[in-house]
DNA sequence: AACCAGGACGTGA
DNA sequence: TCACGTCATGGT
């Protein structure tokens, strides 16, 4: 595999050629009424970079940051909107939440018992840190959130050019033979944040990209990679 | 009816 | 450090 860098720089111009922009994070509608029938809310906005924009927005995608772990996006959705309705999405409200009815909030989300407890200590975090952006090391620090949740949120919430690698990326370029399968997150970051310029809409487009190509071709073995391998 | 989902944590080698 | 079990609902 030579040149990896011109690689990467071509396969996220393949994907953005397919897919198009993706409009990551997804956003609730804040004025809307309900969930769409098809239960999967809108919220995305192609081509817009600086949502977030309020501080509501930067803890709701905080919070689907963490809802998310090992989850479907439409099933967070539904916990997002029983957060929503409960006015929580709001660090202080959320806190001041009876547990239990936090977590049948959660429940739809998957692992409603721990996803609790991690969005309570993460409001802590957000009070604490009272606006300013915080250091990588310091969101890791908070129980519930790993490597893939901390450059999320640092990305997505912060606009700070931290690449997202999830299982995804390492299934796509593990079986493109980038890197190998058994790859560390840190290695996969550091590869890719080495051959990108370090630039925030394109990490953000990249991730989002990489998991549209990925529900549609890496779910299920055989993987198929013809649609990258040519370009 | 397995298998997977935009992972993280606790434990024991 | 690292492999492994655990957490849980919901869709295919």
């Amino acid at each position: 595999m030579p040149d990896k860098e011109s690689y990467l720089i071509q396969v996220y111009h393949k994907l953005y050629q397919l897919y198009g922009p993706q409009g990551w994070w997804p956003l609730m509608d804040l004025e809307g009424e309900n969930p769409t029938k098809t239960g999967s809310l809108k919220g995305y906005h192609p081509l817009n970079y600086s949502l977030p924009e309020t501080s509501q927005q930067r803890f709701e995608v905080i919070l689907g940051a963490i809802l998310t772990q090992n989850t479907a996006w439409t099933s967070v959705e539904k916990a997002l909107w029983n957060l929503k309705r409960m006015g929580v999405v709001h660090p202080q409200n959320l806190l001041e939440l009876e547990t239990e009815i936090l977590k049948e909030a959660v429940r739809p989300a998957g692992f409603f018992n721990q996803k609790s407890v991690y969005l309570q200590e993460i409001s802590r975090f957000f009070l604490k840190m009272d606006g300013k952006v915080p250091a990588r090391k310091e969101i890791l620090g908070v129980k519930g959130v790993g490597n893939e949740t901390a450059d999320s949120i640092l990305l997505y919430a912060y606009h700070q050019p931290q690449f997202v690698v999830d299982a995804y990326t390492k299934r796509i370029f593990g079986h493109l033979g980038v890197i190998k399968e058994n790859s560390s997150y840190m290695e996969v970051k550091n590869l890719f944040e080495e051959c990108l310029p370090r630039n925030v809409p394109l990490y953000q487009e990249y991730h989002a990209l990489i998991v549209e190509h990925a529900k549609r071709y890496y779910q299920k073995r055989p993987y198929n990679e013809i649609h990258l391998k040519r370009y």
